[in-house]
RNA sequence: GGGCGAAUAACUCAGCUGGCUAGAGUGCCUGCCUUACAAGCAGGAUGUCGGGGGUUCAAGUCCCUCUUCGCCCA
């Protein structure tokens, strides 16, 4: 079998991505009687943007799942899509240039379907491109029938186990989107922004106060005023009331000690609602509710003569009249962070709605606890995690007031106002098309309003494990939760996997997944985060898959450790190249050299044929490590180092000789078993990162001797090969080489320049051991002689030919 | 403001539970067409391991502190 002289990967991968696909290589066999390793992928959000990010943090598991195909487990390795909720419906609206409101849901839904299929085929070409080893029969994407069955069944189950109420409460609101948000759904940014020194008068007449806001338009929703107690400035005004200038209204001055003393005058007032601490003294004191906002983000009757602007032009309207009749006194800018929605970047309100919601914060310590009972990679990662929980200040509200989504499977009844939740067996139904089919469970009435809200897509994508494990359907497979592995990247700890663990946790006391793998960000030479919507070229996977090969991608995927971010630059990208070049050129050699060789021969081994499977072992344990503990590029590294450094330079230059002759016959057998097995080995080790190449080279060379189908479907290595000796004698001889090859070098020699004679100077107990290498020393290094001497230590002098 | 990470050769990064003159790749310099590979091979130069303290026989590695950068959360 001969190998063409240059690898060609624009012919090869293709081809290979075909055989798996027709053969399914990949299948996921329940009935192997292998134990399974089960991955929880990702659901990437539809929304058409990938970039090497993407591709980035999906090699990273998909090398994990290679890697436990090959140590024998039945893989099993969905692919799926996360393609409902906002970001499909903005991703639709801005392909088909149309507006969700300005059409019948239904008729939008279909839309969203349509666009986001599409999407999905480019997805799924180009994860194929990649050589992704997952089973595209376990494939769903969140809006399935059976997808949103098993998201109405966890709502149902959560609702039985009393998690679940629905209450007209202050919520995270957006009103770009018109819709109530989770916490999880925020983000701070910073903004500039103008603080304004307003005065209200007291309506004792004693004088007038100074408040601070960035939000004067909530004048009209202000409902008291607050001062610290322990702020001597003040504290005497605490039980006096104020009048809230142009607006008229009087509200009381209340002592609390969450008033910040430094923060502005020191004076705060307290609107419904301009944050969370507005929110909290509100129940806390029983205030007034003064809602002047409604959900678009308008001002309503109750902001008077600013009904109907919205809050921006409210704000400069206000702030005018404010300064024309004197009550502004002051301004200054600052630079504070403002909440807001992390879809669309709209500053988030805090309107009363009528929400579901799921029980959560009176559950804090066991969602700590589930998170402890997983193992995080890397470590560190937990504590992200135990802060999110620690910290959070809602319930996770699962309603959401849009179009595109898995339906709550709930009616009212008109007559008693009662809930009616559909019955299990009934699913999925969507109220806005389907009826309850029975009469209300509670007064017996019989007509119902169906709930129009949906679910956060969070409500939906936090049940991968059961939706690969098709939880309470017909076809439901076994043994899949909790599930190996959680695949993810940091940035989605306090939505993903927190929401996962939490369903897991509310549904079955148990956990999701053994192990959490947490990749970090692809980021672009400049070191900047990598996005598609800042225009960044470099990060397009299709552009990349022009200029380099799958291969030489993996690769760069698995250039860093577990979790840190990665520059893609063209130095690291070159590694990738140059190591897929060297390995074709080195198993090509090798290829010719053992021709007509028989692998089932059993020769007695030369010493160095003994030191290199003693390497092999060494360098086969420490990448095994490195998989185990998600460590791939040090796996990576460590292979790459013992087939260049120690096979390509070393080796192979030593047994050169003692290969090309016919004359030493045990010698070449002893050279061809030896080279056979570390090349084999090598293909295995590095098949899980260079999945094509690798293929392409077991399939000319091993397919037939080994009989696997794939060399993906081969064992991982497992050597138990050790010879001390040999592994003493071979690395030592290795300085005695180097130091002819430094001799060459320093005097401008051909390294296929003869030497006279190398005089070796070795302690007695080596003497021995060592010169049992002294035949292949004398071919690596071209000396007709070696001399040896008993000394002290090893020293090694060079007699060049001419001397 | 709190938390987590990072700071090591010109560049990108390895250095686990502290232990021999601190490593790799790239780049640079000098050679070499050696019958797999010049996209290669051999050799070479380059580092007060961010600053300052401390623990220790011994610190890039552990502790404290400061500085800078990134991320997460207020």
């Amino acid at each position: 079998m001969t190998l063409a002289k240059r690898y060609n990967p624009k012919e090869s991968e293709p081809r290979w991505q075909k055989f798996w696909d027709e053969r399914g290589i990949f299948r996921y066999r329940s009935d192997s009687g292998k134990p399974v390793y089960s991955i929880d992928t990702p659901p990437p959000t539809v929304s058409g943007k990938i970039h090497m990010g993407h591709v980035f943090s999906y090699v990273q598991a998909e090398v994990i799942a290679r890697y436990h195909r090959m140590k024998g487990m039945e893989v099993f390795y969905p692919f799926c899509f996360d393609d409902n909720g906002l970001p499909s419906e903005r991703f639709t609206e801005a392909e088909r240039n149309v507006k969700a409101q300005d059409m019948p849901r239904s008729q939008f839904v279909e839309l969203c379907l349509e666009v986001t299929e599409e999407a999905e085929k480019v997805f799924r070409d180009l994860w194929t491109r990649f050589g992704f080893s997952c089973d595209w029969d376990l494939l769903y994407t969140t809006i399935d029938p059976p997808v949103q069955r098993i998201s109405q069944r966890s709502f149902l189950d959560l609702n039985e186990k009393g998690y679940v109420y629905r209450k007209e409460s202050p919520t995270l609101w957006c009103p770009e989107c018109g819709t109530a948000v989770a916490q999880a759904e925020t983000e701070d940014r910073d903004y500039h922004a103008v603080f304004h020194d307003i005065d209200f008068s007291l309506t004792d007449g004693s004088g007038t106060i100074t408040i601070a806001t960035t939000r004067p338009e909530l004048l009209p929703a202000c409902v008291a005023v607050f001062v610290n107690p322990s702020d001597c400035r003040w504290s005497s005004l605490i039980g006096k009331k104020a009048t809230i200038p142009i607006f008229g209204h009087e509200v009381e001055i209340i002592g609390d000690s969450k008033v910040d003393i430094e923060k502005g005058s020191g004076i705060v007032m307290c609107c419904t609602f301009g944050d969370t601490t507005d929110i909290q003294w509100w129940q806390e004191y029983g205030l007034d509710l003064r809602i002047v906002l409604d959900r678009r983000g308008h001002m309503n009757e109750l902001a008077g003569f600013l009904q109907g602007m919205y809050w921006k032009k409210a704000r400069k309207v206000l702030v005018e009249r404010l300064i024309e009749e004197g009550f502004r006194k002051d301004n200054k800018n600052i630079e504070h962070a403002v909440n807001v929605h992390e879809r669309c970047g709209t500053p988030l309100e805090y309107l009363v709605s009528m929400q579901w919601f799921i029980r959560i914060l009176d559950r804090k310590n066991e969602l700590i606890e589930c998170g402890n009972q997983v193992n995080w990679y890397p470590a560190y990662f937990q504590v992200r995690f135990d802060h999110w929980v620690k910290n959070l200040k809602w319930d996770w509200c699962i309603s959401r007031q849009r179009y595109y989504g898995v339906p709550f499977p709930v009616w009212f009844c008109e007559q008693c106002g009662e809930p009616f939740f559909a019955n299990e067996e009934d699913l999925p139904v969507d109220p806005l098309e389907d009826s309850p089919g029975q009469p209300c469970r509670s007064c017996g009435g019989t007509s119902f309003r169906p709930e129009a809200d949906v679910m956060d897509t969070w409500a939906t994508s936090s049940l991968t494990p059961q939706i690969n494990a098709r939880w309470g359907e017909k076809d439901a497979r076994e043994g899949l939760m909790p599930m190996s592995l959680r695949p993810q990247a940091h940035d989605i700890i306090r939505t993903w996997a927190f929401y996962t663990i939490t369903k897991a946790h509310l549904h079955f006391d148990d956990i999701p997944w053994r192990d959490v793998m947490i990749s970090g960000h692809a980021l672009n030479p400049d070191g900047n985060k990598m996005s598609k919507s800042k225009g960044k070229v470099s990060g397009d996977p299709l552009i990349a898959l022009e200029q380099y090969s799958a291969d030489e991608l993996r690769y760069w995927s698995c250039s860093s450790k577990l979790g840190s971010d990665v520059l893609f630059s063209e130095e690291v990208l070159g590694d990738g190249r140059r190591l897929v070049t060297k390995l074709w050129n080195a198993v090509k050699f090798a290829a010719s050299q053992l021709e007509g060789f028989n692998p089932s021969l059993e020769p007695e081994l030369k010493p160095y044929d003994r030191w290199i499977l003693s390497r092999f072992t060494i360098a086969a344990q420490k990448a095994t490590t490195g998989m185990e503990e998600y460590e791939y590029s040090v796996a990576m590294k460590k292979t790459e180092y013992f087939f260049w450094k120690v096979i390509c330079d070393n080796y192979l230059e030593i047994i050169k000789k003692r290969i090309y002759s016919d004359e030493d016959e045990a010698g070449k057998q002893s050279a061809q078993y030896a080279l056979y097995r570390i090349i084999y080995g090598s293909l295995r080790l590095f098949a899980p990162v260079l999945v094509h190449v690798t293929e392409e080279l077991y399939q000319a060379l091993f397919r037939e001797s080994e009989g696997h189908e794939s060399l993906h479907l081969a064992k991982w290595p497992d050597p138990d090969f050790m010879d001390e000796e040999a592994l003493k004698y071979g690395d030592m001889s290795l300085q005695i080489i180097e130091r002819a090859r430094k001799f060459k070098s320093e005097n401008n020699l051909s390294m296929a320049a003869p030497l006279k004679a190398i005089e070796i100077t070795v302690p007695g107990e080596d003497l021995i051991g060592l010169r049992m290498l002294q035949d292949d020393m004398m071919n690596v290094t071209r000396a007709e002689n070696i001399l040896w001497t008993e000394g002290t230590h090893l020293t090694v002098s060079v007699v060049p030919a001419d001397a």
